[in-house]
DNA sequence: GCCTAGGTCCCGTTT
DNA sequence: AAACGGGGCCTAGGC
């Protein structure tokens, strides 16, 4: 057996395996280590979806919050996984090691790995600091909140998150000929579905609006994203809605590029 | 130097890592040989968005079809990545091992790791077989395809995967009293947004029909999923659609769920 | 190449 | 806990 308690790193060399060994490893210390086993394995997964994964090298990680990965030699994501939270159960005692992983979240999910041949297998403790991201749909929204006046000189933000049966406004502005803007914000080329979101936005506005007829003032959607696909921008079009790239507010230009539009 | 020729696996440990030689591993054999690195390190990324890692410990694998990975001991998900297809070059001449990659797809984008320290590396050559998946979306297509009756007794397919201006609609089913049936398939739990699609189909053809007034069907939105949320329901509910659950479909039920609502 | 939509999506945030 | 929506989503399939 061997002693893990300080240790910062394992690594078990071909000479050096013992399945036994490996799936004691495997039981202990695994809220702390993560395990990285390389070899040839089958697997089965059945859940959601099932499936059967043919005799081949992979690589094997699980993490110490109870994620599971399966490897191959190509793609981002794994060939089969389990989600953090999961639990791991190694057996050797059938002559070869088989690891049967469980979601906590879904109990019904099993992945099943079972190992011809091992080639490597490590232990370490790993970092699990995250990292920080910018530039994302939420900056873009909070830069429009900041400075309404990149979409119309005169805008003020009246409504930010707003609920409707269809989902959220990203915002609501008005500006002072009382025209009512409502933004939806994509970090990403829009498709149709983008168009279709703030159709429906709009839609639900104008039916609000038509139940208290004393006031009447013009909704405009306008999209601000990063690109625009080809029938997106047609459909946008056709429903008199408004692009704006987002580059172009990206850059601190706080160009009047919608007064063309709005008289 | 170290010879590659044929070998299988390739495991430095602490004692054995030269940085120099990593990083002509590195660059040798890259088309054939996952590479995995543990070690400390910091990661900055600069593309779409862009994001800082602090120093930590972490698994960098750059797999044989230039997909890069970087790893912590949490999440399903890599912290930093590159997709596919992306070129590594490293670099040790300032006396830690740098590794910078850049999508071959979004050129603009790189990650780039600085390594303070190296736990071990290995070279593998790992499979790249894939699987085949049940259970999906397509099947449970495929099934009422097969099985129109499930919907209703009378019902025939006359169409799949109809293209309109708001997306592809599933199945267009018809029975014998002329009914039409729009068929809008989730093999997850339904959200909002699949009301919404199913919405816009079953509106689309009802603009088709009023085009040729001379036929006027009766058009009735269908929702196959498994499970729906209540406000999901509600909406389905509002606008005289129906659910059916998929579980009640999948177990070679072909009971009369809908003829309840189907005069 | 662009565009569309599914996914065992993952993941954070809010209700 | 459930639900909703973003994501550097990824990945497959059409055109």
């Amino acid at each position: 057996m061997v002693s893990t308690e300080g240790e910062e790193i394992i690594v078990l060399g071909s000479s050096d395996i013992d399945i036994h060994m490996i799936s004691d490893l495997f039981h202990r210390n695994s809220k702390i280590y993560t395990a990285i086993i390389i070899g040839e394995c089958e697997i089965h997964y059945q859940g959601r979806a099932s499936s059967k994964a043919p005799l081949g090298t992979r690589i094997v990680i699980y993490k110490s919050d109870g994620s599971l990965l399966v490897h191959e030699g190509k793609d981002r994501d794994p060939l089969n996984w389990q989600p953090p939270g999961s639990l791991c159960i190694s057996d050797a005692d059938k002559g070869f090691l088989e690891i049967r992983c469980r979601s906590r979240k879904y109990g019904h999910e099993i992945v099943s790995i079972r190992f011809k041949r091992i080639l490597t297998a490590i232990w370490c403790r790993l970092s699990t600091k995250g990292l920080e991201v910018h530039g994302t749909e939420k900056d873009l929204v909070e830069m429009i909140y900041m400075n309404p006046s990149v979409i119309s000189p005169s805008a003020k933000v009246i409504g930010r998150e707003v609920e409707t049966p269809s989902g959220k406004i990203d915002l609501i502005l008005r500006d002072d000929p009382g025209n009512i803007y409502v933004v939806e914000v994509k970090n990403e080329k829009a498709g149709i579905s983008a168009v279709n979101q703030l159709d429906r936005y709009v839609k639900y506005l104008e039916s609000m609006q038509s139940r208290s007829p004393d006031v009447t003032r013009r909704i405009i959607g306008v999209l601000v994203s990063n690109g625009i696909t080809r029938r997106a921008r047609e459909a946008l079009i056709e429903r008199g809605y408004i692009y704006i790239d987002s580059m172009s507010l990206k850059i601190g230009n706080t160009s009047q590029t919608l007064m063309k539009y709005v008289k």
